[in-house]
DNA sequence: CTGTATATTATATTG
DNA sequence: CAATATCCATATACAG
């Protein structure tokens, strides 16, 4: 059956060829478009958007070539599997590693060696504009925040007091609280961009005061920074890297040090972007997909991330190595979650119809020992924590969000909502918002349903004609009551706010 | 129990 | 404006 096979993987090559050319195309377009608004100067605010530099497009170009190259010369996609999972991601890879100019003719051996190891944000970087501001940016609110540690007094009065629960959750990521009006909530259109191409699947606002910074990845292994409120001149503050082959399933930003944040992939890498050494540094590569990622809160030398069929690891960035996996699941774990108050307990969902909640003191010991289980019919999207740690609120492809409250979570409430997604739209996973009131999660309709835990029910809807996608990914801003980003399956990046 | 095949879903781009 | 390509999610049906 060789040459069928063959043919099989001819019909693909076209097909990424032809993809690739409209893609070519659709960036003509695009930026024949901003020259036209720019000659034009239109009043009207022309929707933000990513625009990619020639230089890299050429860049992005090429792993066609490879691919060809690659496949004629004959190099075994795998033996194993045939959906070639890892193999694609592999090809995709070698975008990056073209910089070497013997990675593709070497072995897959040596090009694996290359891929094991940095890659520079320079190399990385994709967008027409310069990263500069991007980069000042993030270090400048480092810097600030640092400062504030430093002078914060709060921080040793609080360790003393391990008891008080909300001293305790006040020190803990220094979420704020507060309460919102979900009729004030808005979205202006200035407050709108598409910060990557393809579907987004994490959203995350980097954890200052002194900047409002989205960072979005998609199923292409892009991260895209969108700072909210640059100038237009600076490309619409809108920055585009990539640094990961296939899709990106985490962000884990350290509040304690804006220059250090974690993504996690498909592949089964997890990179370090370190801003001030401008390096997307690997820290993690490992032979199974990464499905999810996390930090604990007050310990930010742990970093959690499911991995295969329902495993979990914790890297120790001291020692800069993973601790052994431990078997939590039958199936992909979708979310890692920590009670803010109490960060020895720990919430995973998963594909395989539960979410749990675990002890760490005693999950390495004996992974049976889930404190508690709770079985959706279907898979589990999400399992979060509210603020105060009362309650906990899971999102399930059987079309329910389930709320959770009482001293071990035992009174149930679960929610009827829609979250048949399809294929082409993320999966919803209901966030929590600024307290204990609201859960936020997409709807089929291009809204963002609000599920209050009082009424037990979905009590509002956001909904904008300036949507014109369906949002599925949401994050809260820790530092900003009411300010919510949600993400699109086109790249969108929507920011309501109060009005 | 493991693997394959298929329907589902919305969006952006094409003609 | 309607047709089309997307293609790494998920559940189900069915074969081995």
């Amino acid at each position: 059956m060789a040459p069928h096979k063959l043919t099989e993987y001819e019909r693909l090559r076209l097909e990424n060829i032809k993809r690739n050319d409209q893609m070519l195309a659709a960036l003509k377009i695009h930026s024949k478009l901003s020259q036209l608004s720019e000659s034009t100067k239109r009043p009207r605010t022309q929707t933000k958007s990513y625009k990619v530099s020639p230089e890299k497009k050429h860049r992005t170009e090429t792993p066609i070539v490879l691919r060809r190259s690659l496949r004629t010369r004959g190099v075994a996609p795998d033996s194993s599997t045939a959906g070639g999972l890892k193999d694609d991601f592999d090809e995709s890879q070698s975008s990056i590693s073209r910089k070497n100019p013997n990675s593709d003719s070497e072995s897959p051996l040596t090009k694996r060696a290359y891929e094991r190891g940095p890659i520079s944000m320079r190399d990385a970087y994709r967008t027409d504009a310069s990263d500069r501001k991007l980069i000042e940016a993030i270090l400048d609110c480092s810097r600030k925040s640092r400062l504030s540690e430093s002078n914060n007094e709060l921080d040793d009065t609080i360790k003393g007091m391990e008891g008080n629960e909300l001293l305790g959750s006040l020190k803990v990521g220094r979420k704020v609280w507060g309460s919102i009006d979900v009729d004030a909530l808005k979205l202006e259109p200035d407050n709108i961009a598409r910060v990557v191409p393809g579907r987004i699947l994490n959203v995350r606002f980097l954890p200052t005061t002194d900047a409002r910074i989205v960072v979005v990845g998609n199923k292409f292994g892009d991260v895209g920074f969108w700072d909210v409120d640059a100038d237009a001149e600076d490309g619409d503050g809108i920055y585009l890297y990539h640094p990961h082959p296939a899709p990106i399933s985490g962000i884990a930003c350290n509040p304690f040090s804006l220059s250090k944040m974690f993504t996690s992939c498909y592949n089964g890498f997890i990179r370090l972007m370190d801003t001030e050494r401008e390096l997307f540094e690997l820290v993690y590569a490992g032979d199974h997909a990464v499905f999810s990622l996390s930090q604990s809160p007050n310990d930010m030398n742990s970093l959690y991330f499911g991995e295969g069929n329902g495993q979990l690891r914790v890297w120790d960035a001291r020692t800069g190595k993973s601790s052994s996996s431990w078997g939590l699941h039958q199936n992909r774990i979708n979310t890692i979650d920590f009670k803010p108050q109490n960060t020895n307990i720990m919430t995973t969902s998963s594909t395989d119809g539960t979410a749990c909640i675990w002890d760490l003191r005693k999950v390495g010991v004996n992974r049976s020992t889930a404190l508690k289980c709770i079985r959706h019919e279907r898979a589990v999207h999400s399992a979060y924590f509210s603020p105060s740690g009362r309650f906990l609120a899971t999102t399930s492809a059987d079309n329910m969000v389930g709320l959770f409250s009482g001293d071990t979570y035992q009174n149930m409430t679960m929610v009827y909502h829609n979250n048949q997604t399809g294929r082409w739209i993320s999966s919803f996973r209901g966030i929590w918002g600024w307290d204990d009131s609201y859960v936020f999660v997409g709807n089929m309709r291009r809204g963002v349903d609000v599920i209050s835990t009082t009424g037990k029910d979905v009590t509002a809807t956001l909904q904008s004609e300036h949507m014109s996608a369906i949002p599925c990914r949401f994050d809260a801003h820790p530092y900003e009551v009411g300010t919510l980003a949600s993400a699109t399956s086109g790249g969108q990046v929507y920011i309501w706010r109060p009005s």
